[in-house]
DNA sequence: CGTCTCATTGACACCCTTCAAACGAAGTGG
DNA sequence: CCACTTCGTTTGAAGGGTGTCAATGAGACG
């Protein structure tokens, strides 16, 4: 949305970077970025809430992976429907892409920090190293399998078994047993969950009122009866 | 896209062949499998429609290429509500798992042929040869790219414009320019666009009435608006 | 011709969306 | 510290798009 780059940054990765806010502190800002788990060494990011990561139609240069933070990677129509493909937590990869530019748009749901990883030094070790190649197949597969669990949400679920679901699927990442802290909004939930913002109130409230999640503040949830949730969520 | 069949197939294991009939006519039975595009063999295998090539649970033990007929594969909710992943079409592959096991069934829409791929020899190969590891990878992305695609659909668009998007990327992927024929029933259609049969038909009809199809047999589109069709689409 | 399967059409109900207003929390300035 | 604004959330009322249930129609096959 709004993409400050820093003047001074912008000189030596004028591609590359996001907001400097957060990098700020972080210490080695002018070497290389920290060896990722793929084996290749990446470009540390941070981008300020809200901000794009990376546009559709962009060429996509580079896969992401979420140090800090919340990313979330959507696409749009041309009358503003948005479809929210994931939420990306810390360790996860993003913007892994088939042709040779991203389909889909990436902003940062929360401040965050992100490393950028070129697919060209990720093509040339995977290319020598099947073991990275491995790891970056396994990492395609899982989300290809997300996706089509999230299909499967999206097309034959009704709004109170896709919050149970999201919500299920939020306590297992996060992870925290029974109290999840969400770091994204309505409108995010209900653009995950290919519903409105007012139908996703609407079922929280339901959930509570069946004694199934508590509602201490709108961010926070307690699930009360996982087991219940579990049922909906089929 | 199309892969060619070899006349040579198929060793005999009679855990992994489906009904034989298609395959009975086929010289050389007892031979190792042709090489795929993949670079490595695999075992073609015949199997009637409605069979099932797969299920959900089992053992992934080899992906799967289509020679010939088409293929589709769903998850389904313990109440029968079925999601259709996909269809795939001759030179389509199918059955990549991220984990050990299928998390998603296969059917023959159609009689078909496939041919087997022993993971454990593509993971052999494409830890030597890196060319192979870059094309399985990129054929997991392009189905990756599909499913967010098709999520999209699912969760923010309305019957009509589901329906346009199927007839038009069926048209391009059959290819025939303008005259479709579908290979699957209303149901398949229905369970791939998250619809009930019931809306399917009523928007091919309404479709026809718009003049933007025309439909001589209920396999059978004509496309006569394209440019409505996309259009619809977005 | 009868049967079977699949597709179409109709009537009605309901879930979700839309539109609108009220509410609450957080931040700002007086 | 308290109005005031702003943004996000919740709640209400009404309408519409799809689903559900049921009957009819159309091919395919024996």
């Amino acid at each position: 949305m709004h993409a400050e780059v820093s003047p001074v940054v912008a000189a030596v990765w004028p591609a590359e970077i996001g907001s400097i806010r957060s990098i700020a502190g972080a210490p080695g800002f002018a070497g290389m970025g920290s060896a990722d788990p793929l084996g290749v060494d990446g470009v540390r990011m941070a981008y300020g809430r809200n901000e794009e990561i990376f546009g559709e139609g962009e060429p996509a240069a580079s896969i992401h992976r979420v140090l800090k933070g919340v990313v979330r990677t959507y696409r749009i129509l041309a009358d503003g429907r948005r479809q929210i493909a994931d939420f990306f937590l810390p360790g996860d990869v993003f913007g892994l892409e088939a042709g040779l530019d991203h389909c889909t748009s990436a902003e940062a749901v929360t401040d965050c920090e992100v490393v950028a990883i070129r697919r060209s030094h990720l093509a040339e070790r995977a290319m020598s190293d099947g073991a990275a190649a491995q790891k970056l197949l396994a990492l395609t597969l899982h989300r290809l399998h997300r996706s089509e669990e999230h299909m499967l949400v999206l097309g034959r679920k009704n709004a109170c078994e896709r919050l149970a679901w999201f919500l299920l699927d939020m306590s297992v990442r996060i992870p925290a047993p029974d109290r999840v802290e969400l770091p994204m909004s309505r409108q995010d939930i209900a653009d995950f969950l290919g519903l409105t913002i007012e139908t996703v109130s609407r079922t929280m409230t339901q959930l509570q009122d069946d004694e199934i999640i508590e509602l201490p503040s709108c961010r926070q949830v307690l699930l009360r009866d996982k087991t219940a949730l579990l049922d909906l969520a089929n």
